[in-house]
DNA sequence: ATTTTTGTTAACCATCTAGTTAAATCACTT
DNA sequence: AAGTGATTTAACTAGATGGTTAACAAAAAT
């Protein structure tokens, strides 16, 4: 049973550049044909439905994108050393897909609790790990009395929030995009010392 | 809904709270009848069609929520009166309405230059002012060299970011709505003490 | 009291869109 | 060359959706 993967590779490439910029409510199946250079027939036939075909598409952009963040939050390194690496790494990554921030937030707002269920599974997402070692730090003085929600709250809001805004901050500096990239570079290194700033004692 | 209210009120709160919850793409106009307890006819009759009533429920809502980014912004106080009065008044104003800033965001990325137009018109946003008095701190010795539009991102980042993964975080933590506000609070301070932390000298 | 204007509805229409079908074509085996 | 199954397409269907119409009701104007 040979697959030829090209025709759908081709699908999911056109289906997820069609489904990030537009979202799962925006996205025509036509466009998704057009743009895989196919007929719409084609898609149903291998993938039977939008639901499906989306559903594929968002479990390679979520697992993509979800578990990195708590990779490194739990390997076995200090805070701060977490937290510059996820900063940096995170960045990184994101510069390299910067529709999937919005998708994601979009989706969580869609249906909260499918998503998570999509995400993690029946496990929570594992922040519980981190939290005894700030308190661990805390204690040993290192840190400042510190809400470790709230901590997290800052670390993804300073990565995520500037890629969701970016085609406004583009059009308002008059920036393009390999100007804003390098802005987001600056950030890999800017971001990290703010957070450790507001923390350490 | 109240009855008390005219019928043009009845379809426009209506039509807030499904555009604000689904979005242009995920909303219909039946259920926006429905919510208003009328005849899809009726909507058609108050507002020719789907994309007129869009516009001006967004601009109502686009206009309740942006320029007061900048007016305080444009006062006479000193910046880091600024940065606690914005962030302050912003996180106040976001807990009343807290679906707002991802229908903002969607707006950016879906049209971001007919967004721009539409908020602004032909002027700029006023974020120019800004600039040279941040400039001024800096040489007055008040602040460190700091660059004003990763500034503007950092307290827009972390004013906003937390309320549009707000169904994210009460559903991992398992708060409520009150309990989250509650924690939208607290960062009405701690917000603006870590912005200005992180830039005075 | 009668006409006119405004508000409201049920039924309808046109178009869009996800999804199906049946026939054609290609790749490969015999 | 013919057969076989996988792939691809044009044409189609069913249902959803935005929008219209014509008739009717309520209110305002005369």
């Amino acid at each position: 049973m040979k697959k030829d993967l090209s025709t759908e590779e081709k699908i999911l490439t056109a289906a997820k550049k069609v489904f990030l910029t537009r979202g799962m409510d925006g996205a025509r199946m036509q466009d998704i044909a057009d743009e895989a250079g196919i007929n719409k027939a084609l898609l149903h036939y291998y993938f039977r439905s939008k639901d499906q075909l989306f559903e594929k598409i968002f479990q390679e952009v979520a697992h993509a994108f979800i578990p990195k963040i708590f990779a490194i939050l739990e390997s076995e390194s200090t805070l701060f050393e977490k937290i510059e690496r996820f900063c940096s790494e995170y960045i990184s990554q994101i510069i390299t897909t910067p529709y999937v921030p919005i998708f994601i937030l979009n989706e969580i707002n869609r249906q909260p609790q499918a998503f998570l269920k999509k995400v993690f599974g029946t496990n929570r997402p594992p922040v519980e790990k981190l939290i005894p070692q700030i308190q661990k730090e805390i204690k040993a003085g290192i840190l400042k009395p510190v809400d470790p929600l709230q901590l997290l709250m800052n670390t993804l809001s300073l990565c995520l929030f500037p890629f969701v805004v970016s085609p406004m901050i583009q059009l308002v500096t008059g920036m393009n995009t390999k100007e804003f990239n390098a802005l987001m570079e600056k950030r890999k290194k800017e971001v990290p010392k703010m957070i450790i700033d507001s923390i350490k004692k």
